[in-house]
DNA sequence: AAAGTATTTCAAATTTTTTTGAAGTAATTG
DNA sequence: CAATTACTTCAAAAAAATTTGAAATACTTT
């Protein structure tokens, strides 16, 4: 039983093909999951920093923790979301890991910390 | 004590114009705050599923809901989360209220919810 | 191989976000 | 004006994210 609402949504709804056909054109429940991922990662000002950063330059850990001014392990932590929502990536060389925007990250760099 | 990092990292720092030039390109706290929390209201499925249904057509609540299928007040929390992120905004009508997406909503609409 | 450096992992503590259900508000209808 | 509908607010509980500091790993240098 569908609720009552106001007559004009309902008449715009039904010019628009009817609600199952508005609601299956909606993105799937896995790509709304997968979107909400890469924007939670994105929630937080010092992983947005971190990704502005290295879309300007790669870094190793050390030089990211200098600039964030936190420990390793917190820095790790959000080193991680952003690789788990497959924005940056680390490549270990000698003792140091290297991270890097990934292809999707670049995409979010552009958009997100090019002035506007 | 900056500390000691790659060579070629180095390198490709100066010709860029030092560490300094880097950091002073980046947005500012107060954007990156800004930034972080749109996204962080975008970081959840529910949320960008209201957001993508909004683009296509305004709605009072109590359709949200039975699309939904949650309880008023949880629904209420999720608008009020969007609405304070300057994504959708509601107007009272009669009995009802009717959500729709704000100019900002709708840019990442476009950017988010078709298709891709 | 011992010692040092760079980084990650772990588990516990803390903080933040989300959920829940009851109560409240505001407009509408009988 | 009492009852109903549509929605929001509130405070407590639950769940999830973040922080912390110690320990572990993996190279490199000595």
């Amino acid at each position: 039983m569908a609720p009552v609402i106001p007559e004009d949504i309902q008449k715009e709804i039904e010019k628009k093909g009817g609600l199952r056909k508005i609601l299956n054109s909606l993105p799937s429940r896995k790509e709304l999951e997968r979107k909400a991922k890469i924007h939670s990662a994105l929630g937080d000002p010092l992983r947005l920093k971190i990704l502005c950063f290295l879309g300007i330059q790669s870094s190793c850990v050390c030089l990211l923790r200098d600039i964030a001014n936190i420990s390793y392990s917190k820095l790790s932590y959000h080193l991680s979301i952003l690789k788990n929502s497959n924005l940056i990536e680390g490549k270990k060389r000698g003792n140091y890991v290297i991270y890097s925007l990934t292809p999707q990250g670049m995409r979010y760099y552009e958009e997100l910390c090019k002035k506007e």
